[in-house]
DNA sequence: TGGATTAACATGCAGCCTGTATCTTTTCTG
DNA sequence: CAGAAAAGATACAGGCTGCATGTTAATCCA
């Protein structure tokens, strides 16, 4: 038996970077980006900070690979619960529930919603958002709304401020408000906003 | 001439705070929590760190006075041009208009959403704008829509959702938006949420 | 196949920051 | 006016980040 399995550098640094990110996103999770030392995290990875700084520029760097994942997860289950199959308006209801449903597993709202925009920037982290989740949301309204909006209002600003409740209904369901009431007052927000001239 | 004028202990503790809020705030403002340090802050302030930790438990508690200032300032400007005279749907408008504009104050944006949830909490944070601006949200939503909203439904969760909206409004106002675009997509948030049964 | 080269990883160090403990100075109180 | 208390300044301990330097393992190429 060898004392160090022989593997190729290609999955030595798959098998570094994934330790490193699923350590690093359950202790910001767990106690948030500015809480969360880089000595801790390579010991809950079983490596040192050499190797976390060879792989990731800083720990900034590695807080944004984290919730690229945590971004692209969330989009993954929209899509897949919200095809674009049935009417906008049942498509656009449909990927409501299912981004709170995503966004209901501990810890995204914190990563996403909270130390994302401290830690990257409004500009960077809202960028991050409409690259996945919000795409879908844009792409909805527009399908719905069709050519029914006259300037100076735009489907594009229709879909920054519903996002942002869409992200507010999820914090709020997170800090144990009633989800129903939640789920109901964003439904009604969507439909009224697709629905008449 | 002296060479230290002789003060009140409530006027030098008056002076102290009132030159540490002031230099905290531009340095929070303009670098972020994070990237400001207590050293800055007292330089700036021409006081010691001593002093600093005299008056607050922490870094934290000096960005917690300085958030409530701010979030005082905002609701003051709210309330100040929607009273509740007119009818509840013109002062919501008029309190809508009125908010974005208080936001527009360079750095209110960073301090209050930015910087503010993550720093503070999410709990602590929206406590902090619910005791002050989106009290008036509420208020108005309430006299605006009376009786006819039907559980699971209810005016807290209507309130908010669109208190998120106007956050993320003046987000991406600040953020470079059309404020034109911006402002009209609320317009029709709140007056298609407040009309019709 | 075996030595050079590069990637992966580890160790050590310099500078900075936070929070506290201690000390000095100014104001208040009886 | 003396003692107490508040305001403010100084000094220190522990910890963290990022980099520079060293070491080991994989890859390349002749």
């Amino acid at each position: 038996m060898q004392r160090t399995m022989p593997r190729t550098n290609r999955e030595r640094t798959e098998a570094t970077r994934g330790a490193l990110l699923a350590a690093a996103r359950a202790l910001f999770i767990d106690k948030g980006y500015a809480d969360t030392s880089t000595p801790e995290i390579v010991a809950a990875a079983g490596i040192t900070r050499g190797a976390l700084y060879h792989h990731f520029d800083d720990k900034r760097a590695l807080f944004r690979a984290v919730l690229e994942e945590e971004a692209r997860a969330v989009a993954d289950e929209i899509e897949r619960a919200a095809p674009a199959t049935r009417s906008p308006r049942k498509a656009l209801i449909a990927g409501s529930e299912a981004y709170l449903d995503a966004m209901s597993v501990a810890g995204r709202t914190r990563l996403l919603l909270l130390d994302g925009p401290a830690v990257l920037g409004a500009g960077e982290s809202l960028a991050l958002d409409q690259a996945h989740a919000g795409r879908t949301l844009r792409e909805g309204l527009a399908a719905a709304l069709g050519p029914r909006i006259a300037p100076p209002l735009t489907v594009d600003a229709l879909a920054t401020l519903l996002s942002a409740a869409f992200d507010r209904a999820a914090l709020a369901i997170d800090a144990g408000d009633d989800p129903a009431a939640i789920r109901a007052a964003m439904v009604r927000l969507i439909e009224r906003t697709v629905s008449g001239g």
